[in-house]
DNA sequence: GCGATTTGCCTAAATGCATTAGGCAGATTC
DNA sequence: GAATCTGCCTAATGCATTTAGGCAAATCGC
């Protein structure tokens, strides 16, 4: 018989376009092997479990967001960074809801220590440099970031904004806006 | 042979508590029915299904969540209204962290419409009237500020904030103030 | 009170996913 | 080309979901 080729790193991959089409929580081992015409038990040379199969999925996912949002950062500053951060932050769970949730996907401590979340709290450390922010404000500040980014785009994901006639594309500006404003006035209050 | 006295009511409670103490997705139909000393097929006469029973408890869950909001808004206006809701929706993940995350179900928008999610969205309204905001702002303060409780609050949840030394609580009052001195600023860019 | 009906929980059985053990053939190595 | 290794297989088990149909306890009509 022809041998599918089956690797850890291919299965995550194609683990987490099944996860953008049919949802992160429907990705099952069984619906991997559907997907590539083989046996399920045969993917057990590659991952050691179904939980591993999230977990990797969630890495992917964090490693994939985090060079977007490099990308976006790269020769930005000040707003313009805030602002291309943000994008870059909400474009992926547009584009890709599963990857999204996945890198939602509470981590143990130290898969998380060692996963790509690091560098999303570096680049917003990044980000804050352009606004003259010392510690503790700093964390503080970050933590602000992380939360209303990761919690808007949640929101907005599970339809939490379609009752309401404003457009979320305008929200979503003013509340980078906002922040801007908040950031650039925090250190006198 | 004894009856348990089954009803649809008790079952979602008790699967709240099932929640807090395993974890929302860890809630299962036999769980319960072990819980219940019952055999599974019996449940089935009160819940339509396992996703029926997730969203029993998801409703549940926003509904203590809107009351407790409602008790703490009592009195209250300004920042310290702000900062009562705000705790309100901390402490109630705190405290029920599988509640919380059974609050957070994505539900399809017929039952999000019937849920408590709309008191949530009134009650962050009627906060924001200490503060003269205007239509659209008003909506795009509800949905940060919906945003920025959700996501602070989940990040924390997941362990997000463990390896920096800042006390999430003095983050919190951080971002709570910072949040009021936006909210109060906000009108005149 | 007592028969009839309804209700509540049961047994039984099918389906699907996760997981492990062990086998066979195609690929690799010498 | 023989020996080994690797990749995918069959087989079997356990657990969760769901449906169908049964029996006994509770309730209702009289």
């Amino acid at each position: 018989m022809v041998r599918a080729g089956l690797t850890t790193e291919r299965l995550i991959r194609a683990g987490a376009e099944l996860a953008d089409e049919v949802g992160f929580d429907q990705v099952t081992i069984s619906a991997l092997a559907r997907r590539f015409g083989v046996k399920v038990a045969s993917l057990y040379s590659h991952l050691k479990s179904s939980q591993d199969l999230k977990t990797g999925i969630a890495l992917f996912a964090l490693e994939e967001l985090a060079d977007r949002a490099a990308d976006a950062l790269a020769g930005r500053a000040g707003k313009d960074a805030l602002a291309a951060f943000a994008d870059a932050y909400r474009g992926y769970a547009r584009e890709h809801p599963g990857r999204y949730d996945a890198a939602r996907l509470r981590l143990d401590p130290e898969t998380a220590a060692a996963s790509a979340g690091v560098r999303h709290a570096q680049m917003t450390r990044a980000i804050l440099r352009g606004y003259d922010i010392a510690e503790p404000d700093q964390t503080h500040a970050v933590r602000m970031l992380g939360g209303v980014f990761h919690g808007y785009v949640s929101l907005e994901m599970s339809g939490g904004f379609s009752h309401t006639p404003v457009d979320p594309e305008e929200s979503w500006s003013w509340i980078v806006d906002s922040l801007d404003i908040l950031l650039r006035n925090r250190t006198m209050p």
